[in-house]
This record gives C-alpha cells, sequence and structure tokens, in this order.
DNA sequence: GATCCTTACGAACGGATGTTCGCGAGAACT
DNA sequence: AGTTCTCGCGAACATCCGTTCGTAAGGATC
C-alpha cells in the first residue's frame, strides 16, 4: 500500500514541475494532458489514491484544488526577506515601514519562517568588512535585523551614524550621556557618540553565510 | 499611477493570505467574496490594473490562472533542502542520493537557490559544539553540504569516521597514507586517521546562524 | 455643459473543470 | 468457474469560473 504505481509517481513528478513553472495547481485535464492518461476519471483516481497515502490534499469541488504536502505532511511557511542594501556602504538604508515595501528592492531572499523566528517586518544587509568578526559574522555575510528603535546594552545593532551618513553593525551601549559602539574586532576601536547621533535601524537576529 | 488604490492593496492582501493558506489562488469569486465586492467584473478590473503594475501575472481564460510576482516582478527561485540531523551526533548520517529522498526527513529549510549557488542535492546539518569556531562556525549553526566523495587539502568536510560511528566536521589534509582532521578550534587537537577509515559525506558550501 | 477617464455594478454567455456512472480487462483468491 | 479488487476507459452532467457587455456615478479637463 506505501508503494505508489508508476502513474502517480508520474503524476507527482507532474504537479510539482507543473506548480513550480506556474505556481498554481493543473486542472484534472491538464494533468491528463501532461501525463499522457486517456481520460479525467484515471486521474481522478489516482488522486485518490495518492491523497489515501497522505502525500496531496484535495479540495472538493474547486478548481485545481490540490496542495502538495511537503515531506513531512506540512508545508513549509516561507517568507520573502528584501536585501535593502550593503551595511557600512556610506548610504542611509530606508527602514521599512510595517507597511509592504515598495518594489525598488534590488533583492530578496527566501527563508523559511522559522529561521527569522516568525518575525515580522524583518529585511536584510549585506555586510561589509569584518568589524563583527568576534561575534562570527565575516565579510560578505547576509545579516538579517527586525526594526527596532531602542536597544539594550550589547545588543548588535545597525545603527545610522547621522553625522557620517552611514550605517554600521555594532555593539550598542549607552554610557552616561553618551553612546559606544562596539566592534566585534579586537584590532578596532569603538566609536563614541551622543546619544542623538544615532539613529537605530535594526536589531540582529540571524545571519547567513554565503558560499566562498 | 504607480499607487494602489484601497480595493486593490485589499485585493493583493487577500491573494496573499488565500494562497498562504490552501496553496492554489483563489477564483474571482472568491476574491470578490473575501473582499466584500458586488461584482466580479469589479475584481477583473481591478487585477487588470494590478497586472499592469507587475505585481501578479495572470493566465487567460484558465481558473485560479494568478501569480504572485516577487518584489521585482520575479518569483524567486526557492528549494526545500532537508535537515538531516545534528553533526557529530553519533549517528551516521544517510547521505541523499539523487534520487528523491524518502519522506523520513525530520525538517527542512526552504532558501532561495543563489544562496546554494545553484547546486543540487544540497543538504543541511545542525552543528554541535564549537570545533569550527575559528572558521566563524558555531554551535547551533545550520550548515549546508554539497554531497561529495573525494576533498582536496584544506576543504571544510563532513566526514564519517567508521571506527567511532559518528559524523564531524572538520578540515581536511591527506598527509601521506594517513588523513588529519583540523579542527578550526585553538583548544583543539586535530584528528590522524587512517584514510579507509573516514568516508567523507558532503563538502561546506554555506551556513546559516538561526537566532539566538 | 461636453468629453473623457476611472471605478463600479449586475447579468448573461460560454468555456473550463471536477464528478460520476457504466463498462471492461487483468490478477488474485476461493 | 465465480468473486472480488485494482486499474483503466469514455462519455455525460452539473457546476465552477473567466469574460464581456451595457450601464452609471464621480472626478478632471477644457
Amino acid at each position: 500500500m506505501a508503494e505508489l504505481s508508476g502513474k502517480q509517481l508520474q503524476i507527482l513528478d507532474f504537479l510539482r514541475s507543473f506548480i513550480g513553472d506556474k505556481d498554481y495547481p493543473p486542472s484534472i485535464r491538464d494533468i491528463q494532458e501532461g501525463c499522457a492518461i486517456s481520460s479525467t476519471s484515471v486521474v481522478d483516481y489516482n488522486l485518490r489514491k495518492l491523497e489515501e497515502k497522505g502525500l496531496i490534499r484535495r479540495d472538493r469541488e474547486v478548481s485545481r484544488g490540490i496542495e502538495i504536502l511537503g515531506s513531512r505532511g506540512r508545508r513549509p511557511r516561507v517568507v520573502e526577506i528584501p536585501v535593502l542594501g550593503s551595511i557600512a556602504a556610506g548610504q542611509p538604508i530606508p527602514v521599512p515601514s510595517s507597511e509592504r515595501w515598495a518594489n525598488d528592492t534590488e533583492d530578496t531572499v527566501v527563508v523559511t519562517d522559522d529561521m527569522i523566528k516568525g518575525r515580522a517586518n524583518v529585511f536584510a544587509l549585506r555586510v561589509k568588512g569584518t568589524s563583527m568578526i568576534d561575534d562570527l559574522i565575516d565579510d560578505g555575510d547576509i545579516v538579517f535585523l527586525e526594526p527596532c528603535q531602542a536597544a539594550q546594552d550589547g545588543d548588535k545593532v545597525a545603527v545610522w551614524l547621522k553625522d557620517r551618513g552611514e550605517v554600521t553593525l555594532k555593539r550598542f551601549y549607552r554610557e552616561g550621556g553618551r553612546v559606544r559602539l562596539q566592534p566585534a574586532n579586537s584590532t578596532m576601536k569603538p566609536i563614541y557618540t551622543t546619544a542623538d547621533n544615532v539613529e537605530i535601524q535594526g536589531r540582529f537576529i540571524s545571519s547567513f553565510r554565503p558560499s566562498a
């Protein structure tokens, strides 16, 4: 019972490629044609079998109401995250409001939502430089950030230095009336500045290192 | 022209939530009901507008032929990658053949394919321990690996140590007839073993660090 | 006011699509 | 041989669903 017939495998493959191509499921007649099956009822029969075996889910009476279930019967929830730019690149970074961002984002990455712990409005930046190397963040890494206004001492945050007109990723410490932005790199010195010169853009959530 | 009317925003949101819920696009009448619109032609009109603005793509004469386009008008190509287990966890890891892997994988992550440089059969492992800390790979990181049989000196590879029955992530060096597995951690010593005791499972491609 | 554009409404048309039913071939079992 | 189950075929049916057409309200322009 656990085994799939050749026709069922063929249908499953067709489902995957069709959805991968068009982003919506095929109709039964699409499957019929795509798999060279003579009758719609044969397709229906095999779809029922696939549903019995837990590989797909069907909504009755609904056109194209087919859903491929993931490896575990679950569908991974994915989030598209805009890569807004490079950090410490000399340009202010537009913080995405809670609104939908405009389509002017250069690039995006897609990750499962557990990679960002289901947080909302997460955005990403490319890291330039090795100022956070001791926190295991390298040049070229992509960091995921959560928008926030305030920060606690020791948080890794992206801050906009108004006087320099640039954004940088550092650990954040409040010291009296001043702010210390501490790189995680023993060869670099912290930046001291006033509280009203910094604008916190986001707090570090997670990071990704692309292949070299 | 770039602005979206309230109704168009509402439809777009409905599209997203419907697809997120059911995994197939809504019909025009689904949208009509979901957005409390009085006529199907109004839905059609606004869908045309959304298509003109490049936010969706429609297949004419096809039921539910709606596809949400990504931020840049492109659909991101995503890959589902199985997380096969934890590395250095004492268990041999089944290397995925080029066949479809069985549905017994515990967990998966979804990433854009440029995150793995379009490679095939990539799989992932959770890192236990800090033996690669100097290569900026921490405990808890997820590493993406590409199946391979051989390795070059200095490659970061996951190897199965047959005598210990465990898998570990180390840098690989061939030294005479022996193999040196070098941790990237100054407090740890390399493992020396014979070539026939190691079985290379995969080569390091990239890594991801979840939020703490 | 005249004209045009955008947005909206409601109904009807026709094609697309899931479902069902009768029929039959082949295999396994009694 | 008889029975049952699986798998497949073809056609018909009812509904689902995209499309189109006539109409109209509101705003902008001249």
